[in-house]
DNA sequence: TTGTATGCGTTATCAC
DNA sequence: GTGATAACGCATACAA
């Protein structure tokens, strides 16, 4: 049989002071890295000694006694959403690499949650909350959620924001005006110069950036009226699907390309486009943004602009423990990748 | 100018309770739900001061003082994946119904880095740990992980397993036989009879529920050689993929449909089948497991599972916070849903 | 009902 | 180098 009914008190550090037979602040410090130095016979007996009792140290206290964790809170608006997740899944890695735990809280995109989490996160003395993504279902209180952040900063956290920039606080990104310039220009090489731009519902600057990157590489390549077929459906896979669906067979035929701001809302746009008969490629062509892993079963594979989320997210992490503020901005590299979606026009 | 150079210090309950002029223990009171009950005036004195200089609870102090926290871990082999971060999307939002916050920590399939994570985890003082999938890259110490969750639940923790019954501990998972079965019977019953089977090469009892489920609904179907075409490639998209590029044109003629165990692999099977000249549906029909979501662009639509992962994380949650070990099985839904990849054959 | 005193597990500041 | 001792912020048993 395996121990008595009851729960057990855990295995503290006194235990394994009185264990091994030296004092309690010993114990601590060849546990748990300090600079000062411990004979090495006592180092030995103290490590033993937690072995066998099985000693793990109890962060709260230690977050307490110390005044600061080991931990990083991450806020991302939606978790099972394959952008979302690859960017979480990078930013636990860069925060790993530097020996760095992550707490995940998720908003659903909800302004008030978001704000409700800021709060708790803050509670959890992190060393730094990066908050990724954007986009609210409900008008947000900005300044409430500022205000928050900025106590959260007055006593020594940081903040850095991942490809938004809707609050006053350290931001990174990816280079989105680079990126979708880029893609325009290539794709109007080869032919593409009736392009429908399907943005952002809701006001999301990187968003802005890609669409106006895209009409910049555009005009760059001698089209003329690129800005006349902008157009700003919810921000939704089922958003772009929708807005597709309402336009008229001559304003379908008349287009060569349909770009969305996001591989997710291209997707929903090219579902539309199927639905209204038309063949992709042969047609029309498709483009989106971001990337995504997952859609590499999707047939046509989609040309995009990668989005380099790995730089993004170390750059991130630096940011969120390094003290002083560099203020330059290094964007992320986004490169246009062209696939059977685009085929030469 | 806001704010001195300096980080300040944190509003704690006492600064809290010296402005309101009361108690530190009445501040608590009011702001931490205790039983106990504080006089009206007082009470909108503190809830008034808390507001003013935007207290938090430091949550390390209070799981200290409590013994325990709110919070519980869960441990993903991945999170960059579309199966387990719906799953994650979705425990999380059981845990949050409860009043839990939820630390996630990612494996990447490194028993190792489990045993690790499992350790520091354990330190967090979580209500409860829960590990969702697994499958291993390196083999893994087992008795270490074992003994280290024991430690855990020992303590009062409680540990559960979800999609996974590798270790000795409370286990939830979808019901894989029946939905393999039903799926097998389904596509029977339309005409496809020779059916090749993925299942997954890393040995994991719900993927060889899947492929035991799938031939059992095929016998009662009235096929009789159904374990004959059974096979076990890496536990992937590519190993997927592979075993069907090495599979000889004669064998791939006389077969009417691949099933995997995933709609991961089952996606992998699909590229290899396309790159072997094969056209799905027309030549061969192709069925997965999982139901993902973000496959919906995915053409032909895909024959697959789908799994409850409502159910499941509903199921998974009230077990990580319900003391007493209720130890009947209840596997959380799993039917069947025919697509385009499988019409009557 | 309210306040006082104490303890949670750890680190840090000091003497030794 | 090592060991007492005092924090850290909060909850609770107990006294008032």
């Amino acid at each position: 049989m395996r121990g008595e009914p009851g729960p057990k008190r855990p295995v503290t550090l006194d235990d394994v002071a009185r264990y091994a037979g030296v004092s309690q602040p010993t114990a601590s410090r060849v546990l748990n890295g300090s600079a000062r130095k411990v004979a090495e016979s006592y180092r030995q007996r103290v490590i033993e000694a937690a072995r066998e009792l099985g000693y793990t140290p109890n962060l709260p206290a230690q977050a307490m006694a110390r005044g600061t964790s080991r931990t990083i809170a991450l806020l991302v608006s939606l978790i099972a959403d394959p952008y979302f997740s690859a960017m979480a899944a990078e930013i636990m890695k860069q925060a790993e690499a530097v020996g760095l735990h992550t707490s995940i809280a998720v908003t659903d995109r909800q302004a008030d949650r978001e704000l409700d989490l800021v709060r708790v996160l803050r509670g959890q003395q992190p060393r730094a909350i990066i908050l990724a993504g954007s986009g609210y279902i409900d008008p947000p209180d900005e300044q409430a959620l500022v205000d928050e952040l900025h106590r959260y900063q007055d006593t020594g956290g940081r903040v850095v924001l991942v490809s938004r920039s809707d609050l006053p606080f350290e931001t990174v990104d990816f280079d989105n005006h680079a990126g979708a310039r880029q893609l325009a220009r290539e794709l109007a090489r080869i032919g593409y110069r009736k392009c429908l731009v399907l943005g952002s519902g809701t006001p999301l600057l990187s968003m802005q950036q890609r669409v106006e990157g895209f009409l910049d590489g555009l005009i760059e390549e001698g089209v003329t009226d690129a800005a006349d077929h902008v157009h700003h459906p919810e921000f939704s896979w089922k958003g772009a699907r929708e807005f597709v669906l309402s336009l008229t067979d001559d304003q379908l035929r008349e287009l060569h390309l349909v770009f969305a701001v996001t591989d997710d809302m291209a997707l929903g746009a090219l579902a539309g486009l199927r639905e209204r008969g038309l063949r992709i490629p042969e047609d029309i062509g498709v483009a989106g943004f971001d990337d995504i892993t997952t859609l590499r079963d999707v047939v046509p594979t989609l040309t995009t602009v990668h989005v380099d989320l790995h730089t993004l997210a170390k750059e991130a992490v630096h940011r969120a423990i390094t003290p002083d503020r560099d203020l330059t901005r290094r964007p992320a590299p986004a490169y246009p990748v062209l696939r059977a979606s685009t085929p030469p026009h």
